[in-house]
DNA sequence: CTCTTGATCTTCT
DNA sequence: GAAGATCAAGAGC
């Protein structure tokens, strides 16, 4: 019986050159970040984080969805000043921030500024693009959209847990490329904080279909 | 589609 | 002792 490439995602007449394995090609990386990238205001660095591809041990995608926090403003957790769970956000930019959220997932931050000024972004979502099987198999999921549409879903999929904060941004097992080309951003308020909810501070790749909500 | 709720536990007051 | 930068499932429309 000939029925070759009956994938149930991604089916598109003009993909079916190479015999592929289970996975499509990843997209092309763009060059590597490094720490410098952060050492500037956290509302430069969150647009220009959308589009740009985050591995964990090689496993991650495009970064579609982040927010953007300040130690002046009330929902960040530096606001109230250093504590030991937020140490690491007054600490030099270009490191990773992971904190526990509802006591059940873990979600991801990357420190931005100089140090002291405790802002950072957080990853909200990803479109998947490297690592799908692994992503599936953590998950417990197929469905490709669901693998990391939300800060807590994408550090499943990624294996990231509190093992991995504290991390420079620009060495293993993490990697940051930034985007190839343009990238329309759209912005809007911040999901699910009580405090300074009229801020936009929320960045997105118009019109993904993997953030975690509709802008 | 929207709305509600339970799960679960660390953090800081 | 209460709140919280979430998620998934279920009810209702």
């Amino acid at each position: 019986m000939t029925i070759f490439n009956r994938s149930t995602n991604d089916s598109h007449p003009k993909m079916a050159r190479t015999p592929k394995p289970a996975e499509a090609a990843a997209p092309p990386l763009g060059k590597p970040l490094k720490r410098s990238f952060f050492n500037r205001s956290v509302h430069e660095v969150a647009p220009d984080l959308i589009g740009a591809t985050l591995l964990v041990g090689g496993v991650g995608g495009l970064i579609v969805e982040v927010e953007a926090y300040h130690h002046t403003d009330p929902a960040a957790h530096s606001f109230n000043g250093p504590t030991p769970r937020n140490l690491v956000m007054f600490g030099p930019p270009g490191f990773s921030y992971v904190y526990r959220s509802y006591g059940i997932h873990w979600c991801v931050n990357f420190v931005c500024e100089k140090e002291g000024s405790a802002s950072a972004v957080l990853i909200r979502a990803l479109e998947p693009t490297h690592g799908l099987a692994a992503m599936r198999r953590r998950r417990g999921l197929e469905d490709v959209r669901a693998l990391c549409s939300g800060p807590g879903k994408l550090c499943e999929a990624l294996g990231i847990t509190i093992a991995h904060s504290a991390l420079p941004l620009d060495a293993p097992p993490v990697a940051l490329h930034a985007r190839t080309g343009k990238a329309e951003i759209v912005t809007g308020l911040r999901i699910g904080i009580t405090k300074a909810v009229d801020l936009p501070w929320r960045y997105g790749l118009k019109a993904s279909r993997f953030v975690s909500k509709r802008f």
